[in-house]
DNA sequence: GTCGATGCAAAGAATTTGCAGGACC
DNA sequence: GGTCCTGCAAATTCTTTGCATCGAC
């Protein structure tokens, strides 16, 4: 069933080509550690941390500053080609976004071992979506955080 | 209407009163700087920051020191009588809560001035609990957050 | 050649922690 | 009177910013 189900598929994997794209054609210029930074986010799976990224690129013999890492979320969020997301940790994650909202989804995280799992849920989406236009608010996008014990977690409680 | 209605209704008035017998039924102490932290939590609608609270006691003549804040929020959300919130700020905030889930909403985020203002919807509620049941992942709490623009904002923008 | 992008290091902000003294029970 | 609580200040962690240099177009 595809309803309610976590989501083993990775974002588009051509999520960095239509980033790299469009910074292009919003007239920034490409760079060897701005595409390290595209590609990282690109393929991995779950939200990371400026922090993360960072070692992550280092280990991968790609070091890049934290400066220009920070800075390169940051256009990449304005332009919302990622999407942040504020868990409870002591910093922001991001992951990849496309502008159309395909493959939108939420998380679950676990107050254990605070893995973070995305899912999806058409019904979630539609209720957001009525509430929405039932506001004296104007939405423009959504959060929503599920919070509990992960299967591991769960089973070795 | 009652449905998805923003909630101009203050947290319940005897929050304060619940949140020092538990504190005191749990084995912790009294003492000024701990009250007025109470006090000025229960007593406010919206969610407030470390800073804010800190602040706002300070002008109110009862200074309290940070640090004391920060380990107030902290016993208090352990003991679930606050919920902290992340609503993309640099900081975290906070807003009293009640055990039983009582009074439980979600909250919308202007973009523009960052006010938040909290809501609630039963249908909402429905299709989180329904979704809970579903996944493969124990939940045992949620948080809601809608991005948009204020209606002060909306019209002057 | 121009102007954006990078890295380093310093600045800032939020939160945590060590410690000595004071208050509650 | 013992133990919890507090405040101060130092330490940490996360993020931003100034500035000189380097590189893409």
């Amino acid at each position: 069933m595809a309803a309610a189900a976590t989501i083993p598929t990775p974002p588009a994997a051509d999520w960095i080509d239509r980033a790299e794209a469009a910074l292009r054609a919003a007239g920034h210029r490409s760079s060897g550690p701005r595409s390290a930074v595209l590609e990282l986010i690109g393929n991995q799976e779950c939200v990371l941390s400026a922090r993360e990224i960072a070692d992550e690129l280092r280990a991968g013999g790609r070091e890049v500053g934290v400066a220009t890492v920070y800075r390169t979320l940051e256009l990449l969020e304005s332009m919302r080609l990622v999407q942040r997301l504020d868990v409870g940790g002591r910093s922001a994650r991001y992951e990849p976004a496309l502008p159309g909202g395909e493959h939108h989804h939420h998380h679950l995280v676990c107050d254990r071992c605070g893995r973070v799992t995305p899912f999806e849920d058409p019904r979630l989406e539609r209720a957001i979506a009525d509430l929405g236009r039932r506001l004296d608010h104007s939405v423009g996008g959504h959060d929503v955080i599920l919070r509990g014990l992960c299967p591991r977690c769960a089973a070795s409680a």
